[in-house]
DNA sequence: AAGTAATGTGGAATCGATACCACACGAAGA
DNA sequence: TCTTCGTGTGGTATCGATTCCACATTACTT
């Protein structure tokens, strides 16, 4: 591996002006730069990013930290991040909680030790000791899908999506909905898509029964569960069931084909996701888009802004969202 | 951001002994270790990744290559790589090559130039510039999905899940078996797939259409729009349809019912990929499992392998697969 | 009592780049 | 003719760690 020392001596000229070539900075006559372009490209050489990073203090990289690597939220939203950031130079590190919120902390002095120049957080917890490490962070840092207090956040809007899909379930007719929800400790799946279910159901004057909320915990399994619960074991069935996830929801129309009872006549669906899955399950199921791929897009234009030192101020950012609604309704 | 210097001052040691501390190698006494750590503590000390690497020659990252990020294939190989790797200590810096080939041999210099460790390229294609220039790069490195001459490879066992699948369909007595496949530019998936089919129908003597085998470009509107192909134009409808991935073979189911073609009693269908999607699809698709995770990992085992010493020549991993049988045939 | 081994610590070189500073040289201006 | 400027180049300190080597101590052998 050569470095820029053997390319030098190759050239016959200084390190200096190697770099200088390099970067194209400072003063090179015509000759010492053919020189030196040419060195570079018979010995192959690879500038050391590490050694430029060392002096130079900055690396090039944005840390991503991804509750879990393998879901299609997940991987729709780091292609929008990396889009953006390829497309202005920088790369991204990748690391993975798998939903550990130790793991989170753990992961941002990791990334911290490799110099990175700013860090996204597709946050799933808002714990107290998690935003002292961030605070104490002073590199750009924004948090993705949930609202942290006192850090530049991207967030969708969970409240009014779960409050729509349930007024448009009302507004069709029904007035038994059963939810499908995670633990409240994810704040934005957990308690705002639950508050904007209840508040909707308030508003127009819908009584709730505890029976008719479920929670599940992501996966298909877990929607199924709660389906058979909310059906079996609720004294007034629901006529409409909104899961806050396309994962849970497909899962729980698994458990209503199973059982023979049809969707969307005998009890309507709605999920939250705008997964690839959603569009191809029979019925189709509604839900909700939230466009993942922007708003990766959108956090990584915030870490660029922090980067070139646009902005200082923390900022919040709520995104779109649409309605889609297919024949499970 | 405290460096090992500041450390060293207020613990009152030199450098090297917080470094004995860190590193845990060499004497140090009782009392020195105490207070080192004790301001390390302190401090907030976090040592710089990169001055290690620079002076140790060793990253602890790993580069992964993918064709893209958002796919369910690639994001549970990388699940695979991820778990086995940072189980060892290893961190994973990804990189995306949006599908074009001359992306694969920049990402390997970038990669490079950040000194990670080793390399593993989810590869596409087999041309002979990546070719040279993996060979030229003195790194570890293993390719998954593609067989490249002179570097440690996991494949898939295309040819023959292909030929099982096919032999599948004849031994349910189909005889006519359209085919929807990719440009053979992809070695695995385009050729040796179609190749398995090819080679399953001559076996039992059966002829094949030209009018079968169509091209798609993995997405579920290309198998869409070959499955229009295949049952407008041929003079022969095929009673099955093998499509070589799971989308492809979905967007062609969303064209069969949309037609009011049933599957599986008019056309079967098969594909490969065991997504998510084929199971929840009406009817559930039968599909090729091909493990992605198991291949992750195998392919991070032996980047490990070749990182400890343990093997030098180039080994040829082929892996298993798994038909799962369900109502599309 | 003297020599050797074990233990503990620090100085300084090193990794591969960048960038400040000094300096050389020819051309232009006073 | 002497400054002064623009251009071109190299020396050297520096980034933050590791590691070799040298040198003290202290402990253990004979």
């Amino acid at each position: 591996m050569p470095t820029i020392k053997d390319v030098a001596k190759r050239a016959g000229v200084s390190r200096t002006t190697v770099s200088r070539v390099l970067n194209d900075n400072g003063y090179v006559s015509h000759e010492a730069r053919t020189r030196v372009v040419e060195a570079v490209k018979e010995m192959g050489y690879i500038p050391s990013a590490h050694a430029k990073t060392m002096r130079t203090k900055r690396s090039g990289v944005i840390g991503v930290i991804l509750p879990r690597i393998s879901t299609e939220t997940a991987s729709r939203v780091v292609n929008g991040i990396e889009e953006e950031l390829a497309a202005n130079g920088y790369q991204i590190l990748l690391t993975n909680t798998q939903l550990k919120p130790e793991k989170e902390i753990q992961n941002i002095k990791l990334l911290k030790s490799r110099q990175v120049d700013g860090i996204i957080l597709l946050a799933t917890n808002r714990n107290q000791d998690l935003l002292e490490t961030i605070a104490d962070l002073s590199i750009p840092f924004v948090a993705l899908g949930q609202e942290l207090t006192g850090v530049t956040s991207v967030v969708y809007d969970d409240y009014h999506s779960a409050f729509d899909v349930t007024e448009s379930f009302i507004s069709e007719g029904h007035q038994q909905i059963g939810f499908i929800g995670v633990p409240e400790t994810d704040h934005a799946v957990g308690f705002l898509r639950k508050q904007g279910y209840l508040d909707a159901m308030a508003k127009h004057n819908l009584p709730v029964k505890e029976e008719w909320i479920q929670d599940g915990n992501f996966s298909f399994e877990s929607g199924y569960q709660a389906a058979k619960q909310l059906m079996e074991q609720a004294q007034v069935k629901p006529t409409a069931v909104f899961a806050v996830t396309d994962r849970m929801a497909i899962g729980a129309l698994g458990y209503l084909k199973e059982n023979q009872i049809n969707v969307p006549s005998e009890v309507a669906l709605f999920g939250i996701g705008a997964s690839d899955l959603s569009k191809h399950v029979t019925p189709p199921l509604s839900t909700v888009d939230y466009f993942n791929e922007d708003a990766g897009q959108k956090t990584a234009q915030l870490i660029l802004e922090q980067l070139t030192g646009k902005i200082i101020e923390k900022e919040k950012i709520k995104l779109n969202y649409r309605l889609i609604k297919r024949d499970s309704v």
